[in-house]
DNA sequence: ATGACGTAAGTCGTCCTACAACTCAACCTA
DNA sequence: TAGGTTGAGTTGTAGGACGACTTACGTCAT
């Protein structure tokens, strides 16, 4: 990166091609040189430049005081550094400084008050098992504190019900893997999880791999991201649900029925998510 | 307050004088007569001061969108005006827009595109019944289109057990409003509440009107505004929760059990509602 | 001393202006 | 026709300025 073109500033390595100057538009001149300056002690201005594309700036900064305060350097009710400061700390504007801010906020995170400050939401770091966040069973578990693992009960493809192809936007008849397995945190059942795939987006070798750890983490090397679900909630009482020597005796589950989609909107996996009452604790934050 | 200080500025009214080039920088004058200006047709200007004090400009701006989009101004999959155009039509700065934006971003209301626009979501409309958004179970039922009404059961005073001083952060033994009521949209039951509030933030002429309505619309009266709720899951099956001729007979209900805070972090009621299982759809958008 | 009041500094909220980065469709060229 | 280029439109980021609110502190009258 000889001419180091304003893009991304700060955080380097970046889409532009290290040949030279692109064209930019106009005679657009800004010939500072955004880079070098000696680093602050301190400084987290080069903290952010994730694995590779991370989204806008906002997120990225987002997602770093995130770690921060998760990882204790702000306890609950304490208070965060001024927008400025924080800007001025990653070598970011304001501007994105906020709206990172406004995201904490919108999780829950922190708590904004005009002219006073932002606070260290009290509950916050409870949260982290939260629902509202995406993530997967495994990262959930482990987030917790605990091991997980899972074991497979059945893995097969066969052709997806009328429901089911109304949920994932099928043709009728389209053929799906039925993926139904047990989830563990440090050896102890906290889940039976039945998930349906369209075949289409796998190819051979796939299909086995799904079958151990995290399914996202397979999704990931073929280039789906999960952006978003849809959660229906439901209390389930029945024994047709669990298996095994842990299957649980009064056979209540809180179900999550949901519907995964990737970042362009296209749904790639159905999901019910039968938890073991009791076993795991799901809390949402309902703010207004 | 005589002189009229220009505090929310903007609608009503315009901020820059319309008289001349507005000096600014230091001798910070603002001579302003903050109203008149003829109103331009369609103009959304002046649609936002709502009953009193909203919170900031950006909510504001959200809170209309929001119900814009709800009453189906734009549908699913639509694209929005862009931010220039909403922040000429409201007569407010582009920052603001962004971020009223950005908090329906987080409520999963739209989808905004880097270069391409603000969509609503495909989702979106479907969502009001979401959880993550707190709101009173009344107001909930009525925005699904169906007409809400309550039946008190029980309505005593009492000792906090130890649970719910705990949880309402009250003194050993502190009196406390015990209600329990039935829940019915359109005459069909579809959950039971157990309430409790801490006394000492009633007078005992507020303990009737406790009774009838929502409880939320007499807080309001005394200052109280629910901020934040933070609440558990659980999937409970058992015959001593529901009362009345419309028991339901197999005794599966969805327990949300929650605290209700208010602006300043301090919790005033705690309550256990359980909806019978099939009767209510929880939705749930999970985002990243 | 004490309490009410005003003042000033710190911080979030909003505004303005200017670009940068991205998307998409129309156009041009080979 | 296929493919690349251009340009207009839109969201993202920057920087500077000021308004509105909160808090602490100092002043002053009691």
């Amino acid at each position: 990166m000889s001419t180091p073109t304003p893009k991304s500033q700060a955080f380097d390595t970046e889409t532009r091609p290290a040949t030279d100057p692109p064209v930019q538009n106009l005679p657009k001149v800004r010939d500072d040189a955004p880079v070098s300056i000696s680093d602050r002690t301190g400084s987290n201005r080069s903290a952010l430049n994730a694995p590779s594309e991370s989204g806008s700036l906002g997120r990225q900064v987002a997602k770093h005081l995130r770690s921060r305060i998760m990882q204790g350097e702000f306890s609950p009710g304490a208070r965060l550094p001024s927008e400025t400061e924080i800007a001025l700390d990653y070598g970011v504007s304001r501007v994105t400084v906020r709206t990172a801010i406004k995201l904490l906020e919108s999780q829950g995170l922190v708590d904004v008050r005009h002219g006073s400050g932002t606070f260290v939401s009290d509950f916050g770091t409870e949260i982290k098992a939260g629902i509202q966040e995406l993530r997967s069973i495994t990262e959930t578990i482990r987030e917790m504190g605990f091991e997980p693992s899972m074991e497979r009960h059945k893995g097969e493809t066969r052709a997806a019900s009328e429901h089911e192809s109304a949920r994932l936007d099928l043709m009728a008849g389209e053929q799906v893997l039925d993926l139904q397995r047990a989830v563990f945190a440090d050896g102890e059942v906290v889940a039976y999880s039945y998930d349906v795939i369209p075949i289409k987006t796998l190819d051979a070798q796939m299909l086995e791999r799904m079958g151990q750890g995290s399914v996202f983490k397979v999704f990931e090397t073929i280039g789906i991201t999960p952006a978003r679900a849809i959660a229906e909630l439901h209390a389930v009482s029945s024994q047709e649900i669990a298996w095994g020597p842990q299957k649980p005796e009064q056979g209540l589950f809180l179900l999550l029925d949901q519907v995964h989609f990737d970042k362009d909107g296209k749904p790639f996996m159905y999901s019910k998510s039968y938890f073991v009452e009791g076993r795991f604790q799901f809390v949402i934050l309902r703010t207004r």
